[in-house]
DNA sequence: AATGAATGAGATTTCATTCAT
DNA sequence: AATGAATGAAATCTCATTCAT
């Protein structure tokens, strides 16, 4: 009885080490230059065991993509969902719902980050690409959204508030980026911080004075 | 005379056929997902020739990003060399050099924006590859530096000039890739406008009051 | 048990079986002239399987004369060892182990007879390039040492071992080559007894009167 | 009047120029591994100017051997023809004769030297081949002859003639290769000395007590 | 006659994927 | 379920040869 239940677990475990083993080499060298083998390797595995649990080397990626970005857009759109929240306060709060993200998850994070539509409009398909392109596309427009209730409620100024979310959206990976590659130089942690500083930054910026 | 004169001059127009192509293709791409078919396919000569112009795909890809980066990074420091004007117009005037840069070869720029060093650590050479970086650094260094200017004069609020030129520089991108997204779809052209409207934003949140 | 042990011996033959097709094929056609369709054809196995067991052409090339120099290389250095044997004896000794090599593995001699140094310079790396050479000058020292003793015994005549070390072994290569020509022609198989001839026809020579 | 023979000579000369470049690149590195642009950028030519005055690789590298083959052959001939000179005689006439070509053109000499017919056998038509090596066979027959006279006169002892000049044959590209060897390494010329020293040692195994 | 330029054919090598055990 | 082994297809790069001038 206990039998079926180990090899559940146990079989999710393997995937689960194969999903982390790909996040991690995918990031590190984008997907064409990750090879199966490595991702094999880091997971000391065997290449043929990752086709047992995945089609292919794209169904692997999408399967690691896909579920982060839900999983982020998920969380955006519970926050957006708040409706007796301030906009800023809601900004805040989807800021801190992306950097808990990352903090849980930085490979998964970096995935996203990384995506850019055109480098898998071959690889993809139809379906999978239009999917993923939504799912961002929430994202960016959970913030848009508060940024546009800001600015109806006299808060913010007049900034159109589709590039807004974009400049939210780009400083927080620059931020990331920027602060990860000083850590990799030894210096301290940063990350945090800076991310705050920056989103204060912008939010001075819109508000009405 | 005439004729070797016809012949450089026809010499350089295929180098640059070939060049225009291979950006293009790169940009799409990205580097590794392109094949040297691609790029002769698209110059509408054999892939054989490329190699009589360029040693290894590597070698071109270097030859397009580097002058590129080269170009900006050159403008850029000579923005901010003009010593008597104020900081906050010279954050603008190397946006706006860096938008022509965009305006006047868009494939070099995006090849530009695209650069991460991460993915180029196992491609390039140590040389090539940490004198891209000197680059990248250096055209970040000049906002940094007016920023810093701003600050110590007492115009800007004390806010971190490094994570400040990061948010302005990744701002810049991102309105980029979103506007053009944008006109893909056929919607109008609004990246100029855009660009300033963000820069006077994090402008707005940097002045002191 | 026993399968992994089946497994074990048919990796191998795997392995010899390449090894015999390529060490074939180099010797018929020489380094360059040698591809790697040839070798897998001749193999009956694909290109790529290759390379799941030598690094490269040159990898494999070298797996095969290096181990055959070095076996002949370790007899002929037993035999000049036998330190209360005759000069001349230890001579014939160490042709019948040359011929004893190639006639146990003919295309490991050939591999051997063909190897000329200035052909690999740009081929192989320093290091291999320099093993291979210790390991022929081996051969003839071995040759050198044992003539030189017989001149200091004053058995043999006053000449240059060097050089009579060279004569040797190129009779031993020019007589085989012959022979095996002739082989082919249809005609009967003289290549031990003219080894013998000729060796005694130099030695004859060597004797002191 | 002049201009033709100034043509005719400039032409010549151009080919002497491509043949000299061809002859010292094919021995370096062999025929596979030279390529027209090495030999183009030694005789400081334009590849597709080696193409106007010989049809092929393949053709240019027949018209070296076959001509040096064919003038060593010649002599040798000569040589062979002196019917009133003493065996011995015309047999160290033959090696003169061998050392004097290689003296005059050392690139025509190691082609000759470095010729196998499996090498060939799928590069040169069938004529050739047969041609090359019927030339091949005429300078191993001229000493076999040379060596059967002593043997028939009684100054040599029962030896069997063709492995005899077999065995000379190799002694004198032995030697050669040698001492080319030592040169290189800074040491002096024993080249001719060596030579003759080692004819003379087979000759003394030859001769009849 | 000479050559710069171009290319088709082919070489080495890599890698996602399948298969037998 | 897991894997060692094998491979087809494709990628980078080379080179003998041709062609237009």
């Amino acid at each position: 009885m206990g039998i079926a239940e180990r090899r559940q677990r146990e079989k999710e475990n393997r995937i689960e080490q194969i999903r982390d083993s790909a996040a991690s080499v995918f990031y590190e060298k984008g997907f064409e230059a990750t090879t199966m083998e490595d991702i094999a390797g880091r997971a000391e595995i065997s290449k043929a065991t990752i086709y047992i649990y995945f089609k292919s080397k794209e169904d692997l990626y999408y399967s690691l993509v896909e579920p982060a970005l839900d999983r982020l857009s998920k969380r955006l759109i519970r926050i957006a969902g708040f409706n007796d929240e301030e906009p800023e306060v809601k900004i805040k709060k989807m800021i801190e719902a992306t950097y808990d993200f990352y903090d849980k998850d930085p490979d998964a994070y970096h995935l996203v980050s990384r995506y850019k539509a055109a480098e898998f409009s071959k690889l993809l398909s139809r379906d999978k690409l239009d999917h993923l392109k939504g799912l961002m596309r929430s994202n960016l427009h959970q913030l848009e959204q508060a940024i546009a209730a800001g600015v109806l409620k006299g808060q913010f100024c007049k900034i159109d508030p589709g590039i807004t979310s974009i400049i939210i959206w780009n400083t927080f990976m620059g931020v990331i980026q920027f602060q990860e590659n000083r850590m990799e130089q030894g210096k301290k942690d940063y990350r945090k911080s800076t991310i705050n500083a920056a989103i204060e930054l912008i939010l001075t910026g819109l508000r009405r004075r």
